[in-house]
DNA sequence: CTTCAGCACTAAATCGATTTAATACCTAAT
DNA sequence: ATTAGGTATTAAATCGATTTAGTGCTGAAG
């Protein structure tokens, strides 16, 4: 039982718990307290394995030591492995981290946003679903940090890519390198920029090399219901359209369900098909055939969203930085 | 800028805070607070929209309806989905979640414990990594549910499958459906009971069938070293020996790295081989050739694993469980 | 012999809630 | 006129820390 606390101590030592508090906070010598007590004091916390509790610290210093981390799914491996970087990372900077996942929900997005803000978190790294929550963030004073999706005109801390550019050049680059003109670009409803930002990027990098993007080739699943919607989208446009030469994921999501489709339902062509994919999953260097990975650098975002946490809050500073990492992509 | 508290509340509106405090409880009519105080007083939170600080009614309640999490990996997608599913159950019943991953390492799990501890987590869900942590837990009085992984002779609660059944069922089975008699199987370092029971369920069912597993063919990778450890491991049995016709992955880490590897290197064996393995990731249905999976009920565990987290809590039961869950083969 | 500086320490306020025991006021009964 | 009982409300203690502004003591300088 934990029941040893600060007032404890002082009773037992008959020194007051001031005395205490300055010997765990490294300021006794600051203060003067002599060897002898310190000695003490440290000696029956040692033995009795006494911890502050920080409920009470935090109430008196207004810090809580802990973050919010919001993203769409948890278990998706991208958001899973930034999520996972980013509290490894902050641990050490001594604080806890609070994951949740959204499920792309902005009522969901802004009650948990909602509840860890209630909970004094000291501030928020969050891929958003929805502008309402920036605005709340806003309203109450978090530190915010965002990654991965930018809304338009919103000042407010960002870590990520360039989507666009990611995307052109990937595809760009693509087009160079094999005889590929029929594309298919697989994508789920797009009402974050991200999306956009990827399906206009492939677009313009057709147009940059004489070619037209056929636009009937463009399909945007369901995300509520992928598997589904996946086949039905796939299956029509292979009825009609005979002359698909590659596919384009523009996310892991549709990356994954997509190839599942083709796999499943239309192996045949999918022997015959170039791939490429935005994200790139550990599946795709071992799928059959192979797809070739616009590599997001998980790791970098991971510590840029945590150095950016971690500036704002030690230098109060007001200023809206906008963190734009590399992409890499992985030939395949 | 959330400066509301309720002392400013009282001051404005000239109640006490105990008035407050009770209408904000719900305790408004038990004690009598007049209708007309009640409007008063919910007018002006819904107006200023105050959040009663957490902290402080955490400090003073003994309760801080936060809950930690610890497995060996968030962003494996088996913890990833079991805590995931987690920490929205918990939400649902007023909980906060900070999950966190322990990379196996005994050491990093125990104060990661230690730090939960100290933030006052109502209790802790884990996937334990080592007897001391949960040593550490029963001494400090957190009510504990663990997952996954079950230390022998530990009084604990626990959710999670029959590793040895499991096994020992899907192997059985599988040694009736197909004439395979050489199955490599692939786990990694078994410090943790969970994949000595897996293999020793293979090696009785090899009995069961009259036959006698080939011990040579049971592999041990290195954890730290996926990669690296299953090429090497691999490619060693593959060189001597040529009659293998199955392969049996003991864990996902292994079925992802040991067909990465079958994939890159040895491709030409793969295709004759029958799959199967423990844990069934999406993958092993688009994996060419796929792999048979035994699931584990991730959305089930984690569902017990919150009831019995939140009966712990509401209820102060001693007494310790231990929930099984069926598995479920998924031929392919 | 006062005075002042430095040493070693502490009283008490504060953070923002919850909760117990009490109180002031009013009405109806004895 | 006193008492009892109900209604509406509150004072003050408590949770476990941090922090500011002192305090009492000793020894040396003036």
């Amino acid at each position: 039982m934990n029941k040893t606390s600060i007032q404890k101590i002082a009773a037992d030592l008959e020194v007051s718990t001031t005395t205490i508090s300055f010997i765990i906070n490294g300021k006794a010598d600051k203060y003067k307290i002599s060897k002898a007590t310190q000695k003490r004091v440290r000696d029956y916390i040692e033995k009795n394995n006494y911890q502050p509790s920080s409920l009470a610290r935090s109430l008196t210093t207004g810090k809580s030591y802990t973050i919010g981390f919001l993203a769409p799914d948890i278990a998706n491996p991208f958001y899973g492995q930034v999520g996972k970087h980013i509290e490894k990372r902050l641990f050490q900077a001594g604080y806890q981290v609070f994951l949740s996942s959204t499920e792309e929900d902005p009522e969901m997005e802004l009650k948990m946003a909602q509840s860890m803000v209630q909970r004094q978190v000291d501030g928020i790294i969050l891929a958003p679903a929805s502008r309402r929550t920036l605005t709340f963030l806003r309203k109450s004073g978090t530190p915010t940090v965002t990654f991965d999706r930018k809304l338009p005109r919103s000042k407010v801390n960002f870590v990520g890519i360039d989507n666009y550019q990611a995307s052109f050049g990937a595809i760009n680059e693509f087009l160079s390198k094999n005889k590929c003109r029929n594309m298919l670009m697989i994508s789920i409803t797009p009402e974050v920029d991200t999306l956009k930002q990827r399906i206009a990027g492939c677009i313009d990098a057709f147009e940059n090399q004489g070619l037209k993007y056929p636009k009937h080739l463009n399909l945007t699943v369901d995300y509520q219901n992928l598997e589904q919607s996946c086949y039905e989208e796939i299956s029509r446009v292979l009825e009609q359209n005979h002359s698909i030469d590659s596919v384009y994921f523009t996310n892991n999501l549709t990356a994954f369900r997509g190839f599942y489709t083709f796999s499943k339902y239309h192996r045949s062509r999918l022997e015959k098909l170039k791939l490429i994919s935005f994200d790139d999953l550990p599946f795709n260097e071992i799928s059959h055939p192979v797809i070739t990975g616009i590599e997001q650098p998980k790791e970098e975002i991971a510590n840029s969203c945590s150095r950016l946490m971690l500036s704002l809050l030690n230098e109060k500073k007001d200023q809206v930085k906008k963190i734009i990492l590399p992409v890499q992509v992985n030939w395949r």
